[in-house]
RNA sequence: UGGGAUGUCGUCUAAUGGUAGGACAGCGGACUCUGGAUCCGUACGUGAGGGUUCAAAUCCUUCCAUCCCAGCCA
């Protein structure tokens, strides 16, 4: 494990609880957990949580953790996935040691189980279609009827499983099933199946299998032979446990792991099912996968959120049964948090206005001092070029200012940012009225933007010089959908008459200052007043292009809004 | 209408019969060369009814609400 707990100790949860008992009451000796993504997507911030909870939980109790992958429905998976995957929980900062593995890895045992569950008359290979077993299974309130073939002796079971195996019938011909009881009132004990016929070639282990076992049949006995003693996931699993536990108590397997369920992540504005995810993909309604508003891992890496805040926020968010939705104020604060640590300051001006100050000596160049971090001064000091024509935010002025304005106005005084105080003495415009240039005044003797008469200037703006700035193109996002919980959708819409029409703005003729022009890809900054912000993968010398991760907290724009 | 689960500030989450606490969001203030950050303060909650108990979010009981399950997906 990379990441040491030696921040303060995690908050309590109800399976923590549950290790912390069976440890005292010597259930068991140490922790081990598993994430067991199947590699048919992206992971999003969902299975973060899922990710943390489980190295977390390894980790805080000196276990282990194992990866790994759930490959039993080859037509779905590809390498592609697993590698992403791979890619995006070390990226999070977790280390699975050698404990990678994959379901198909136990796939020779998995079906020397399956033989030995047949030679007992605990399974049978049923010759019902899979339309016919919708039929026989019975509904929610009425109780399914037995297969015709349930009745089948174990040598006949196991001469026709074999030859599945070697392939002589067609897919959805037949399957194996688990004999249970078709009555049960849990829709999964009635006889579930635990092999299929899949004529398809697997990305691990090529064509030499035609069958594949499901997963509720696979996952247990994959969690037993890793001696994993505590399967964590997802609340829809709940219904699965007796299967999932009926199987382990009929086979000769190791131990027995406690599969213990919790609540899935939802997040506000946002969607989680890989379905909607992949359809967002596929419509181009998003640029990829990893497109900055996605909530995939991806998606959030090139938006500029940092690890250490996702992990941060799995921490907060916490671990419980109920079903919730997390308000995306919290990541945002995580990330904030975070960066505001750790990102150096510059400044960049998004909407450029020009500004001159007639008193200054035009062709003139002098270089200012401006501390990169105030919150960490070993972030150390930069030079920034300031001249007579510089560029301001059109925001910071208006020529009739609203009460409490502190930014610029006609014949109102401003700091510039590590610079000088300003005075605006007069407004240009073109024909249309539009203000084009703002010519100032300023005070020699507030250089470094300080003046020793203690005058109050409660206004300072960000700034970059006109000739020494380089342009860019900043990106900004707002979230993907107008809707805080897709639970209170209106009836008969869809997801996607929700999407936010704003997501992305695009800005282009942006001007930052040029010590920007040595950054490199994925670099996080704080733009002085506008947010954070990080280079974009799509970024070049000739053409700098920024995400915007989060905004700024902005109580003039809360106080405007009242 | 079968089965499984869950209801604690606006949101997330603690409290395991003994002072309902924390975080985010909100509100107010201080401070500030970012209307940032920081600091301080503040308001807000046990789904409902009955019962047991000196004492109930916690135990019992009856309701109510929400979520999940009828893939040869995971």
């Amino acid at each position: 494990m990379t990441i040491e707990n030696n921040e303060k100790p995690a908050v309590s949860n109800f399976i923590r609880t549950i290790i912390d008992n069976d440890l005292a009451s010597s259930k068991h000796t140490k922790v081990v957990t598993r994430f067991p993504p199947e590699p048919n997507g992206y992971l999003h911030i969902g299975h973060a949580k899922s990710i943390c909870l489980n190295f977390g939980l390894a980790r805080d109790y000196g276990g282990v953790c194992h990866l790994r992958f759930d490959d039993t429905n080859p037509i779905k998976e590809d390498v592609e996935y697993v590698d992403s995957i791979l890619a995006d929980v070390r990226w999070l900062g977790f280390d699975w040691q050698d404990k990678l593995f994959y379901a198909s890895d136990y796939f020779d045992r998995l079906y020397d189980f399956a033989e030995l569950l047949i030679m007992e008359g605990k399974a049978y290979v049923c010759d019902l279609s899979q339309e016919e077993i919708r039929e026989h299974r019975g509904t929610l309130t009425v109780p399914g009827k037995d297969s015709p073939y349930r009745g089948r002796t174990p040598a006949e079971n196991l001469d026709l499983f074999r030859r599945m195996r070697e392939g002589e019938f067609e897919e959805g011909t037949r399957s194996l099933r688990a004999r249970i009881d078709m009555a049960s009132p849990n829709l999964n004990m009635r006889d579930p199946v635990i092999y299929r016929i899949k004529k398809a070639e697997h990305h691990r282990t090529g064509d030499k299998w035609l069958i594949y076992p499901m997963y509720d049949y696979t996952h247990c006995i994959s969690d037993a032979l890793e001696g994993i003693t505590h399967s964590i996931c997802t609340l829809e699993f709940e219904d699965h446990r007796p299967l999932y536990d009926w199987f382990l108590d009929q086979l000769p397997v190791p131990c027995h792991p406690q599969q213990i369920e919790f609540a899935r992540l939802n997040l506000t504005y946002t969607v989680m099912s890989k379905r909607r995810l992949l359809e967002l993909v596929q419509k181009g309604t998003v640029r990829g996968w990893d497109d900055p508003r996605m909530p995939t891992i991806a998606g959030m890496r090139r938006r500029g959120f940092s690890p250490e805040a996702i992990r941060e926020f799995a921490d907060r968010i916490g671990v419980a049964k109920a079903n919730s939705i997390v308000d995306f104020e919290l990541l945002q604060f995580c990330v904030r948090e975070d960066l505001n640590r750790r990102a150096n300051r510059v400044m960049a001006v998004l909407d450029p206005i020009k500004l001159t100050i007639e008193d200054y000596p035009e062709g003139k160049t002098e270089l200012l001092e401006a501390e990169n971090n105030p919150e960490d001064p070993a972030a150390g000091k930069r030079q920034i070029p300031f001249s007579s024509t510089l560029y301001i935010e059109r925001d910071d002025f208006d020529e009739n200012p609203p009460k409490g304005w502190f930014r610029l106005a006609p014949g109102a005084e401003v700091r510039l940012k590590h610079a000088y105080y300003v005075t605006c003495k007069e407004v240009k415009k073109d024909a249309d009225g539009r203000v084009t240039e703002l010519i100032c005044t300023h005070d020699p003797a507030s250089r470094g933007g300080w003046t020793a008469d203690g005058r109050k200037i409660k206004g300072t703006l960000h700034w970059v010089s006109a000739e020494h700035s380089i342009p860019a193109e900043l990106r900004l996002y707002d979230q993907l959908f107008t809707i805080a919980d897709f639970n209170d959708m209106e009836e008969g819409k869809d997801f996607e008459d929700y999407l936010n029409p704003d997501s992305l703005s695009v800005k282009t003729g942006c001007r930052v200052e040029p010590s920007l022009a040595q950054a490199s890809r994925g670099e996080r900054f704080q733009f002085l007043r506008l947010g954070y912000f990080n280079v974009d993968d799509d970024s070049t010398p000739e053409h700098l292009v920024f995400n915007r991760i989060v905004t700024l907290k902005d109580s003039w724009a809360r106080q405007q809004n009242k």
